[in-house]
DNA sequence: GGTGCATGTAATCAAATTGTAATAGTGGTT
DNA sequence: AACCACTATTACAATTTGATTACATGCACC
């Protein structure tokens, strides 16, 4: 459930160091030294954002991050680029090759974090670790724990993830097809219909405690979760 | 009490981001930007280590260690000096100086806390750590001892800091992988499953007393441990 | 060298979770 | 009313995941 770093970085002390950082702000990391091993990582998971240094052996972040922003694969990850002090004049160039941010060596582990939390909130808030709140029903990622009231909810791993999604996604229509890109993860072979079944588990945790309701059913679209109660 | 260290480093995001490896590994931290700051600090209270910038505005880290080994006072604090890459040829005058270690800029902080944890372990035997207490467990990290009221409980070194961990972060799921950063140390080659043979151990010596069902599973996503009771 | 404790791994068992398919239901349209 | 497309619900088997136990190793202390 916490968001997943990758640090691309090829000296050791340093990535070790923002490794640790984000561990202690509670992010999952993944560690690169070049852009090779990065590839290698992006095969396999996808990232919630990436962490690349300016100066890369080989080839070099900016050059790195051009590539990824082609691929429609990667397009999406927000990238933040690390320069040294007195680099800070190729910002311009950094931000221009699609990176989202970037962040000066040496920098406080407040600022990087502020800066990831940011970003993290804009493209992914259901990897931000915050408490959520709708119509009652409250769910805490932290504590792994859903509420309404004084009573907990029990849900299983895919309703808990489901849900989340939801609460951080509210009002808006998903396809089937789209909730198992962004709730299953990408490249999932899963049948559309396994959804419904899923919905069907989430409303029926819901049910005793009233509001089952906020999941709705949009005909020939998809689901929504929303506070506003539907025509009947 | 935990230990208290000074931190004296010009550059603030640097500075910063020492005090924040400390905070994690749980010590106590003075910030000051140069020597006078310091002198300001070290006339309040008598910090147990110092890390001191080789390059400070002013009075250089060296010269003002010198000076610190010259009174009566703060003799006995040990020193760490901070050198950036490069200035390693100046790594015997540092020591001549009278400082006890130095550590390279930039540096990992793992590297950093070995350092620090095996110079206190031979100066200060005893940074106590504070006694804590939930829901009738006690736990005091300084006898090493945990009771139930008047009842003591016999657990294992690493039952103990399993326990530990929980007890000062409570009420969050832990996955595996994390606890074993946690409680174990980073980069730990043990298998994951291991951490259920000792969450089964600290269960069972928690058991007699009835106190067991503090330490919670969350299927999916790891161990939590909170006084709350689980809803099924 | 022996003893006992602590620790990590592997094996086994039990239980929860998950995806699929089959069936029933719904609403809208002609 | 019959039909069609789509969704809801249920049952089930396979898979995952966690609990528990037994075992081998290593280490400190006799």
């Amino acid at each position: 459930m916490a968001a997943k770093l990758l640090v691309v970085e090829d000296e050791p002390a340093v990535r070790e160091m923002i490794s640790f950082v984000l561990k202690q702000s509670d992010y999952d990391t993944l560690e690169a030294e070049d852009a090779e091993e990065a590839r290698a990582h992006l095969a396999e998971q996808v990232p919630d954002l990436i962490l690349m240094d300016w100066m890369l052996p080989g080839m070099s972040g900016v050059e790195f991050t051009r590539e990824l922003k082609q691929d429609a694969a990667t397009r999406d990850i927000p990238v933040i680029m690390l320069t040294a002090r007195g680099e800070e004049d190729d910002k311009v160039r950094g931000l221009e090759c699609g990176a989202e941010d970037y962040v000066t060596k040496p920098f406080s582990p407040r600022e990087l974090a502020a800066r990831i939390k940011a970003i993290l909130r804009r493209v992914a808030p259901h990897a931000t670790e915050e408490m959520v709140e709708v119509g009652g029903l409250q769910l805490d990622p932290t504590s792994y724990r859903v509420s309404v009231g004084s009573q907990e909810v029990d849900l299983g791993p895919t309703e808990f993830r489901l849900l989340h999604f939801f609460m951080t996604h509210m009002d808006k229509v998903y396809s089937r097809s789209r909730l198992l890109d962004r709730v299953w993860g990408s490249n999932v072979f899963i049948e559309e219909r396994t959804v419904d079944v899923h919905i069907r588990r989430l409303r029926k945790a819901l049910e005793p405690y009233g509001v089952d309701g906020l999941v709705q059913t949009v005909r020939g679209a998809g689901y929504r979760f929303s506070e506003r109660q539907v025509a009947r």
